[in-house]
DNA sequence: CTGAACTCTGATAGCGCTAACCTCGCCTGC
DNA sequence: GCAGGCGAGGTTAGCGCTATCAGAGTTCAG
């Protein structure tokens, strides 16, 4: 009662031999076409591409996948980092492992103490994953590097503060960034600054204090103050009413993250104290509260999509490196942040 | 120099043939063991499970794609929706497609007017997609859903404010949470409620308002105050404003949505008011804003999560329907909201 | 006790693509 | 003039899985 189909599915997608036969080359030279190889002349190559839009050919990732690649299979463990930076990354994670055919699982690790990060660590395992991408902060976390360690999978860290020889990562330089803005404040004429500290457990919170002392030191008239916060904006009030309640207030206040700095602006505003005129917040991660809350904050941008997609590059060649026996040497990326500058920030109020 | 090797390249993951040779069955009827069908013998599917078990078989999507599904390819058009609700839709999105193996596509559309939407579409187009998952707000956009159409793919859209009948959606039943956070508010004793409406754009905005319109008939002592917002930050400051500015003040406020809430709870600060002795504020989403502020939202939660797998799973429903020829009827799926108590709501304080 | 129907399982043939090998023609050097 | 090399293709053989169909065994009505 249906029409007869030559073999079982219907198939009414148009495949690389369609391409070869309207362009009149075998498949396989269409495949080195779209593929960008070489070897091919120039002007097959320009008939390929030809058909390729005629038809409007798009490659099955799932059939180039079986037949080239080797089963790549990356596995996620998020914990909770902001949404925003998880939104983010995982845009930048799923673009790039789309385009380079690798298949993705995400694994949730609910709480932040070792049983959970291990029974994590070990769905990853039992899904026989290839490749394991750990975003902040899962990617300082000695529980869930050692029980991949063990397990003998490639592992590549996003935004761990600094490099460590036995783990690949790829981050920005926070010492460099902090000294940035903290430069960023001097040059804005503050010589009161008041900075509060991220959570001791991590790495990039001492990096970033490291930057902020590094700046002040080029700058000998300038006082600084630093008050022990952890990242979360409960402390940011609490280190801001600390910082606020001082004989001399200080003019600036740096925050190691934007949390913390949104709980300034808070206690600024509680206070009657107007952001910037009589104060000037900046944080750090440019998240999304930066932008919802009045004043904008000025902050250090992360590119997060594009380092999320760098660690999935960086863990394929890993991967590939691994089958063909090297063992490579752990990598450390670092890419450029940039300075944004919104409207919590301006020069101190002249005196 | 290199060990010959059998044939091209080196293979060492277990495949569905390893499962069968030690389960002494064919390679088939482990597929229809790990596929969960029916026709076989309780001891063979044990046998084979057992090997599964053992061998720490997991199936090659890839592969599995190739030879079943018929090249499902969804697209994926967001826009800028909050972080927090995007990196949720978007874990639903990638487990429910990882899940079913279908190849995800995600297109940022930078703008909200016609044009840069139309050039999202359009890109999905080229890529071939077989469907498309909107969330908000291009769920509610009428060039996007148009441009589908007119290409004849399947789309699905979710948390649009109301089904409408030529689009499939998924979404909760806005109109009914309102009420519930209004009866909610009601309860506690209010009787003096202030509503900050959402932007008039998105059907939500006015199901909520009706919601808590609806509620409000219950309780004819109550007194209602309506202001327009647009759901963002500002929008919320100023209507906040308006709101305390009369001249007998609400004892509580719901607002459309977090942002609006957090703007309403910073007023109320600067007001010196106590969030929520002397204010309760109530939200809408349950974004990550709702619990980075002090005090934390109480608000109406979606399963953001589930709604994006649910899409999922019925954009692949559709497309199927589609490939059969049958032309499925759109489809309105509603999923329960909870209500979150948090600690911006209380009883008003006593006269 | 036979044919029909139904249950369970295996053999075969691809899905769409590419790795590895092969062929053919042309150029180069001696 | 011929070995050797190289560039531009084609050929073959799968990647790991499942649709399809063809049995073999089993049940059951008549």
């Amino acid at each position: 009662m249906q029409m007869n189909r030559s073999t079982r599915r219907t198939r009414n997608v148009i495949t690389i031999n369609d391409v070869a036969r309207l362009a009149g080359v075998s498949p396989m030279t269409v495949s080195r076409v779209v593929n960008d190889e070489k070897n091919v002349r120039e002007s097959t190559r320009e008939a390929v591409l030809l058909a390729v839009r005629e038809l409007n050919y798009v490659p099955n990732l799932a059939a180039r996948n079986l037949a080239s690649a080797e089963h790549v299979r990356i596995g996620v463990i998020y914990s909770n980092p902001s949404a925003a930076y998880l939104s983010e990354f995982l845009v930048g994670v799923l673009d790039e492992s789309a385009g380079k055919g690798a298949e993705l699982l995400l694994v949730k690790c609910e709480a932040s103490n070792p049983d959970a990060e291990r029974i994590s660590v070990q769905r990853l395992i039992d899904s026989a994953v290839t490749g394991v991408v750990l975003p902040p902060p899962l990617s300082e976390s000695d529980t869930v590097r050692e029980a991949l360690q063990a397990a003998g999978i490639a592992t590549v860290g996003v935004a761990t503060g600094r490099f460590r020889s036995d783990l690949s990562c790829v981050r920005v330089d926070d010492r460099a960034a902090a000294e940035d803005m903290t430069r960023y404040l001097l040059d804005l004429g503050h010589r009161r600054i008041g900075f509060i500290k991220g959570h001791p457990n991590q790495t990039a919170s001492a990096e970033r204090l490291t930057g902020f002392r590094a700046a002040l030191r080029h700058a000998p008239d300038a006082k600084a103050e630093v008050v022990q916060g952890y990242f979360t904006f409960p402390s940011g009030l609490e280190a801001a009413e600390r910082l606020l309640d001082a004989e001399v207030r200080p003019t600036a206040i740096f925050a190691s993250n934007d949390d913390m700095a949104a709980a300034v602006v808070s206690v600024a505003h509680r206070r009657g104290l107007d952001v910037p005129r009589d104060l000037t917040v900046v944080g750090f991660d440019d998240t999304s509260i930066s932008t919802t809350l009045w004043p904008a904050l000025t902050t250090v941008r992360q590119p997060v999509s594009a380092m999320a997609a760098a660690a999935i590059d960086l863990l394929l060649r890993e991967t590939r490196a691994a089958k063909d026996g090297r063992t490579p040497e752990p990598t450390d990326v670092i890419v450029p942040h940039t300075l944004v500058e919104r409207q919590s920030s301006s020069p101190p109020r002249p005196a």
